[in-house]
DNA sequence: CCAGAAAACCGACCAGTGGATGCTTTCTCT
DNA sequence: AGAGAAAGCATCCACTGGTCGGTTTTCTGG
């Protein structure tokens, strides 16, 4: 178990902290491709066999290598699920000036656009929910904070700025905007025929200022 | 595979509809206290010992009985954690004449009083996603539509008794409050110190009418 | 350039899983 | 009492995530 010997400096975590952050990446260059590999075929696997279909060893046969070679750069399923989720999201870098809510939407229809993205969410979401869950129960609670926290931000300077109604706590507002994208992401998944963007729509319209 | 020989008249769905639904329950009279053992034992073992350790052999061994025997009463995992869901709400009877958002609160707050039901939760939703899901998918699309109607419903009468805000579309706003109150729980159960029953509240302020 | 250390990777193995099957025991109804 | 269905078990299966020891490949410092 990691538990015994957890070393100091946990080498999973805050190594070449600028590009890649989860499992070993590769100190040779052999290592640095086959992981970027790793991660690109990884979520195809995931898009086209779901969740339970995307073991292991049918990633790593996917790629021609054997299930040992994942773990090799990765300490374990969960971890290398979590890079793959964290490695498409790095794909799209976020528009700095956009607003709370339509930072949301694109974020939504990002997910929804690219197949497989919701399904590994939510998996990984509820797997952040085992007790023992290790990587992924970190992640999603850092993940949480730091998105919570920035349209908090966005919400008051919109409250400052008569966009957004001035008498709702923005950082309920934000907890509340990050759970509806989320749930109304499932529903759509369950039920593609939901207007999904629309509904977000109808958070903005409950948002904006009285006239 | 349930895949060759599904029999004409599916029998796990569709017999003695008034008490119990998924799965079969016992023709003779130990099957059926068998069956509510079996529901009431398992969301203690899922609540103990969480979804990992809730596999079939763990359950059968609190119960003193063969992993084996649990597959007599229902078709699968996927199903009997299903059932141990609908089991556990089913404890909860709903007050009809509730607020839209009072009825929701509620059962946001039976469900983090029970241990493990989020859990739960999100792992059958999560596993409702997988294309192969069997019942799993069929019970929560069900029961999202079932509650959209149900929410849509209530705001559309909330509208007219002047309660909630004319400018917004029930169907969104249903289907709205279910995500924000799922979403808010997964954050709460990450991170416990979230006012999750202050967050819908916020919704709630948001539906008012302008005065 | 080449020795040697570290990285990359494999095959074999392990305990545990969900599920299928065939058999025995227990129950209930006529 | 006896037929027939339900309840239940032991056993088997393919497969999973993870560990381990060993071999090959890749790089770097002298």
């Amino acid at each position: 178990m990691t538990l015994g010997d957890d070393s100091p400096g946990d080498d999973a975590l805050d190594d070449s902290a600028d590009d890649e952050r989860l499992g070993r990446s590769g100190a040779y260059s052999k290592g640095v491709a086959r992981r970027q590999e790793i991660l690109n075929r990884a979520i195809d696997v995931f898009a086209e066999r779901g969740a339970d279909g995307a073991s292991l060893r049918s990633i790593a046969r996917a790629l021609g290598v054997s299930h040992a070679a994942l773990l090799h750069y990765f300490d374990s399923r969960e971890q290398l699920l979590v890079a793959v989720y964290d490695h498409a999201n790095r794909q799209r870098p976020p528009a700095p000036d956009a607003t709370a809510l339509s930072s949301l939407t694109d974020a939504a229809e990002h997910n929804t656009s690219v197949p497989g993205l919701v399904e590994l969410y939510t998996t990984l979401v509820a797997t952040s929910l085992k007790e023992d869950s290790a990587t992924a129960r970190e992640y999603f609670t850092a993940r949480f904070a730091r998105l919570r926290e920035d349209l908090a931000a966005r919400l008051r300077q919109e409250q400052a700025d008569g966009l957004v109604r001035a008498d709702c706590d923005p950082d309920q507002v934000a907890a509340l905007l990050i759970a509806a994208s989320d749930g109304l992401q499932v529903q759509w998944l369950l039920d593609p025929s939901l207007p999904l963007a629309r509904s977000l729509g109808a958070l903005g319209g409950l948002l904006a200022p009285p006239r």
